[in-house]
DNA sequence: TTGTAAGCGTTATCAA
DNA sequence: TTGATAACGCTTACAA
């Protein structure tokens, strides 16, 4: 890969360098046929800029670091996807931070990024109390959340998380559901979680229901494995408690976990139990029955989230329009089914 | 986010920039006292050189382009976990491209990679007959292929296909079973694919059973919803087709498309039919019945070639090991049973 | 044991 | 309408 440089171009059209790059870089006034030579040479001989001298004049590489759980899970993978085209389409890269939930791990990896090219960064998921994330913000270094809050003055994506729960609880109900419990992800430092629960309380009382702490299974979520440990604790928690007429959880993957459980212990959903999960991830239509679950709309998060930063590097950041609210749905399948009892 | 520079430390030190440059890089002596104040200075101001300046000179960023068909597909973001744990471990940045299975795409991306800064490209599956890509081998531009197989002087991570479908044949014979379909996609362009068909192949032949290309279907990749197309490739080819006592499928997401055909025609797994995954994605223990399938190391392959590529990179490549070939087995769950015929 | 200065490939200022 | 040249922040050959 011999690579030719603005030198090389410059030589071959009998101009000067400054000549070149204007040229190719629209940056000022070039006579027609210069130009056009300019261009010719250029594509003949293969030359491309090095983005990296561009960069570092420019002090920029239109790089963003993307800061993820895990790569490897359907939810962050899809709203990667969105990340990704949106940058495609305008020419930035992405480089991929998986912390694994690890809140140390995040700061070291917050703390290389100072020493790289990066021109911002998005996070998505991962806990609350982040201080230095809030310091990131302080220093002006352009960020944005996704599926997180930390602040009202941080940009941020997300759906309306509470609205989406009390919605589920809503449908149950509407289906003669009284006995409904929950399945958690432990909450500390978790507002999209913890607005997921206060959603499924708000939703019960104001059905009328009474809200009772021993119908909400808490989970630590202490690996990567979520289906596992739904399973495992709901032996546990179930051991010897009567079972709900319905569950909600807090995630499709927790739902998939209690679908487990309960097949083992013969319950068959939903003639026996209703299950509505949330995110819709892909593995959703895959269970058998086919879970009833509210929709995330991952892809355009990760859509959102880019064209955000995109503009706050160009400065073209509205500054009103700090926190956007998507729209999620409840997606009816047949995990969910009118209430015997 | 103001930063300072290799001058900025020099000035404060009171020494020139060189004697800091080779200080903070180790990269000859530097009287001890000297030194230490160096980097002391250096942390207290929270100097982090710049990767881009240094990108410049060095004619590298220790940055590796991955190009993957699709990050939200399980088997690829597993790979890509593996790339990422290794990339972390020596420093070393990925970014990702996205190509759905374009070719063209695919070369627009990599032509555009050669403006960029990576220093050499893992590409994870996708078509054989990639003139681009053997091209670039050629121009000594560091490359390794993942579950990808275009040329043998081209490094490249593998499992055996060919054994692997093989010993799901076996089993499936020990298991009683004589009548056993296929069901792949179509291969042209292909090797890993078509491996695992030919290793289906010799599988009925070693154990004297005779191949039917009747018995085989192959579906048309045209979407990434591979249950669905498959779901819907099974209606009209079984439409009035006697169902084999057995299935074998080329990965497990077609296989679940096979489960959702199988069950609302009201065939049971595995009591009427057996079913033989391939790849041991994170959904085949969610089916019900769970899948038996052959396990791909997944995250191994990403780290071994990412491994690879920095060896590559280094010039510590030996040449003797282009194709790496990892260890595949058999994942025994519940899809597969007697043959009760 | 350390310093000076060239050079990596651009962009952008100033001058012509 | 264009050219010289400094500068971006670092590494490294050469000199001292």
């Amino acid at each position: 890969m011999a690579r030719y440089n603005i030198k090389d171009v410059a030589k071959v059209c009998g101009v000067s360098i400054s000549t070149v790059s204007h040229a190719l870089n629209d940056s000022r006034y070039v006579k027609k046929e210069t130009k056009e030579k300019i261009f010719a040479i250029a594509s003949e001989i293969g030359y491309k800029p090095s983005a990296l001298a561009k960069g570092l004049r420019r002090k920029s590489l239109n790089t963003i670091a993307v800061f993820i759980p895990n790569i490897a899970s359907q939810f962050f993978s899809q709203i990667l996807l969105g990340v990704n085209k949106i940058a495609n389409k305008n020419d930035f890269h992405i480089i991929i931070v998986n912390t694994f939930y690890n809140s140390e791990e995040e700061s070291r990896l917050i703390e290389s990024l100072k020493s790289q090219y990066v021109d911002g960064a998005i996070f998505v998921s991962g806990l609350d109390n982040r201080d230095c994330i809030k310091e990131l913000h302080k220093e002006n270094f352009p960020i944005v959340l996704v599926a997180r809050k930390i602040s009202e003055d941080i940009p941020s994506v997300l759906i309306d998380n509470f609205e989406a729960a009390k919605s589920g609880v809503d449908y149950l109900v509407s289906l003669g559901h009284k006995d409904i419990g929950y399945v958690t992800f432990e909450f500390e430092n978790r507002s999209t979680v913890k607005d997921r629960f206060e959603g499924y309380k708000q939703g019960l009382v104001q059905n009328g229901l009474e809200f009772s702490p021993e119908k909400v299974l808490k989970i630590k979520q202490y690996s990567m494995d979520e289906m596992g440990i739904t399973y495992e604790c709901c032996k546990k928690f179930y051991v010897e408690k009567k079972l709900p007429t319905a569950i909600m959880t807090v995630t499709d993957n927790v739902a998939a976990g209690v679908y487990n459980f309960l097949k083992e212990k013969g319950c068959s959903i939903p003639e026996d139990i209703s299950l509505v999960g949330f995110d819709n991830l892909l593995l959703s239509a895959f269970l058998d029955p086919p879970l009833t679950t509210i929709e995330q709309p991952k892809e355009k998060m990760g859509e959102c989230a880019m064209e955000m930063i995109i503009n706050i590097i160009k400065n073209r950041h509205d500054i009103k329009n700090n926190i956007v609210n998507l729209d999620s749905k409840l997606i009816v399948r047949k995990s969910a089914f009118k209430c015997k009892k």
